[in-house]
RNA sequence: GCGCCCAUAGCUCAGUGGAUAGAGCGCCGGACUACGAAUCCGUAGGUCGGGUGUUCGAAUCACCCUGGGCGCACCA
């Protein structure tokens, strides 16, 4: 009893009032007073800007309308007739405009919600819309022949923070990392780092264009050449190169990982191309619908019909000189995506690979699944700034800023912060000096200062003997001031972001909504002579302590899910 | 030429088919003898690129145009 009674309690403010207006709506219609057509499964509640419009409002009265045969106002009068607000949720409801219902929470309602953070501290904002489905989310993947660059970071904390955003909301998440460890690139690499590796031990030898340029190259050369002897140009040339390819991707591999690691970004699963090979997966899939006339052969090689799936043009899958495609290996990678049961699959890509989409896309359809349990997520290019202007890059050269120096010039914290910032739909620019200034221009400081703040209240506090933080029934009379109130507001909708969040996937709607509500504590703590929080009236300073370490509460769990952390002291 | 993405304040960007479109930065002017000024308060700033349509209602949806980014391999 006491159980589900706390249980409702802990509903999110929208949910409880969606169910309140759906109960309406069906005693309408079991009282005749509605007609029984179609009612909505989800009420649309939303947050109106104004204040005078209520907590919350719903258009629903006004799409019901023409189904009702009615005025729109008039179905919200009927609606509003058949609440049944036993629980005293609503202070007042009214009709407004064409016919909004505009819903006023009771201001003790509010107080739940400071009750539910500090109950459920950092689960607080999760919810179970995801019903424990399992989601694979599979990105960064960038191929082992050099290391990461910026565009792969933010595909890494796109990545990682939609897949905690996602288990935040009853998802069951496995991230996984696409290694391209076979095929022709890999090729190139071991040839690139074996014509260094002879030109350390003296061949002077030209270096083509077309190898990997990077000093990175270099350096891996001259550690096979210490590990391995000077014995390696004696060797048989493509035994000698398949020794340097293994190696160097090996070793690149190994970089990402750590790389990854210090942006704090990890993965579940490292899944191998060479091993779709290896189990003989490419060819049997090839096969298959090689005998089903969806793979035909034409001038020596294989092509796959992808445009009886909608794509502007066929694709090889095997080539005229026996060697496989990408899209060979894609095909047999997302036939064991789907093989592996799971609800959904994200594949999250640098939007320079969009024209890929409608290949895949065709090949999962050719396949017998559904690709709408496969979404692509493109994440637009970054553009490095340094003091407002371009930072020059060229990947063919070798010439480029990577993630690692990115991370160890501006930090972990401001990286990710400032990846996410941005909807991933939005070329983003990144500024290197702006992500390293200490000042207001820079939003992470600005969200993580509130951290800081309020852990320090809390330390003075704890040092003036307020040792314990818990509800007490008097604090309705002791937290009421309008932008108390408003905090607590701003705190109720958190469950909403999230959710959102998970549903768009949308990750940037987190930082968001931190550094509104960074402003709305900042704000309020700015004003001393109102709002100190440690004073030497007991009784407030314990409600204001509640208060304020509920925003802390959000601000570290919202923190957490962006990888950022949450410093007590800066 | 074809395809995908984008166009919102001076700049960078939010915005769930809803009511009067928001924030940060920048500009200008203010605020520390009290919990951290990495902060706060105030002023100004808009033909939501343009057009047509759908709708009771469009920044949001559809179509066209203009402008920008990216992609159009038997590359990855």
């Amino acid at each position: 009893m006491t159980w589900t009674l706390k249980l409702v309690n802990r509903q999110p403010m929208k949910e409880k009032l969606g169910l309140l207006v759906q109960h309406a709506l069906k005693s309408g219609v079991a009282a005749g007073h509605l007609r029984p057509t179609e009612i909505p499964l989800s009420i649309a509640l939303e947050t109106p800007r104004i204040a005078a419009h209520g907590d919350y409002s719903t258009n629903v009265a006004m799409t019901m309308a023409a189904t009702q045969k009615r005025a729109p106002r008039e179905v919200a009068r009927i609606i509003i007739d058949h609440i049944d607000d036993s629980g005293h949720l609503l202070s007042k409801t009214e009709v407004a405009g064409p016919g909004f219902i505009n819903f006023f929470i009771t201001q003790e309602k509010w107080y739940e919600v400071l009750k539910t953070i500090h109950d459920e501290y950092e689960a607080y904002g999760a919810c179970q819309i995801g019903l424990g489905k399992r989601v694979q989310i599979e990105f960064v993947s960038a191929n082992p022949t050099g290391p990461l660059h910026v565009g792969h970071g933010r595909c890494a904390a796109v990545g990682d923070t939609l897949a905690a955003i996602l288990e935040a909301a009853g998802y069951q998440v496995e991230k996984e990392y696409y290694v391209n460890d076979s095929g022709r690139q890999i090729h190139t690499l071991g040839r690139s780092v074996f014509l260094r590796c002879r030109q350390i031990l003296g061949d002077a030898i030209e270096f083509p264009a077309d190898f990997y340029q990077g000093d990175y190259i270099e350096d891996l050369a001259r550690l096979l050449v210490d590990r391995e002897g000077a014995h390696l140009p004696d060797m048989d040339e493509e035994e000698a190169v398949g020794i340097c390819a293994r190696f160097a991707a090996e070793e690149i591999l190994s970089g990402i990982r750590k790389d990854l690691e210090a942006f704090g970004v990890s993965f579940d699963r490292w899944f191998s191309e060479q091993a779709l090979y290896d189990s003989e997966a490419v060819r049997s899939v090839i096969q298959d619908l090689k005998s089903r006339d969806i793979i035909y052969e034409h001038e020596g090689a294989l092509w796959f019909r992808t445009q009886d799936f909608g794509d502007e043009k066929d694709r090889v899958v095997v080539r005229a000189n026996g060697q496989t495609t990408y899209f060979a290996s894609d095909i047999a990678y997302h036939k064991d995506k789907f093989e592996r049961k799971f609800d959904r699959i994200i594949d999250i890509w640098g939007a320079d690979h969009h024209g890929y989409i409608p290949r895949v896309s065709a090949s999962i359809q050719a396949m017998g699944y559904d690709e709408k349990q496969c979404r692509i997520i493109l994440v637009q290019l970054v553009n490095l700034l340094r003091g407002g202007s371009p930072v020059a890059m060229s990947t063919r050269a070798g010439e480029f800023v990577t993630l690692r120096q990115v991370v160890d010039e501006v930090g972990r914290d401001a990286a990710r912060f400032l990846f996410l910032l941005r909807h991933y739909d939005s070329p983003l620019d990144f500024d290197l000096e702006l992500a390293k200034k200490e000042s207001n221009e820079n939003p992470v400081y600005y969200v993580q200062y509130v951290h800081a703040r309020i852990s320090n209240i809390i330390k003075k506090a704890e040092e003036r003997g307020y040792k314990h933080m818990c509800w007490h029934d008097d604090f309705t009379d002791l937290i009421k001031l309008p932008e108390e109130i408003q905090l607590i507001k701003l705190m109720a909708r958190y469950p909403e972001v999230v959710a959102q969040s998970a549903l768009l996937m949308e990750p940037h709607r987190i930082p968001f909504y931190l550094k509104e509500l960074a402003a709305a504590f900042h704000a309020y703590y700015h004003d001393r002579n109102k709002h100190m929080v440690v004073s030497d009236d007991a009784g407030l300073s314990a409600a204001r302590l509640f208060l304020v370490s509920a925003i802390r509460i959000i601000i570290s769990t919202g923190l957490t899910l962006m990888g950022v952390s949450a410093p007590e002291t800066m």
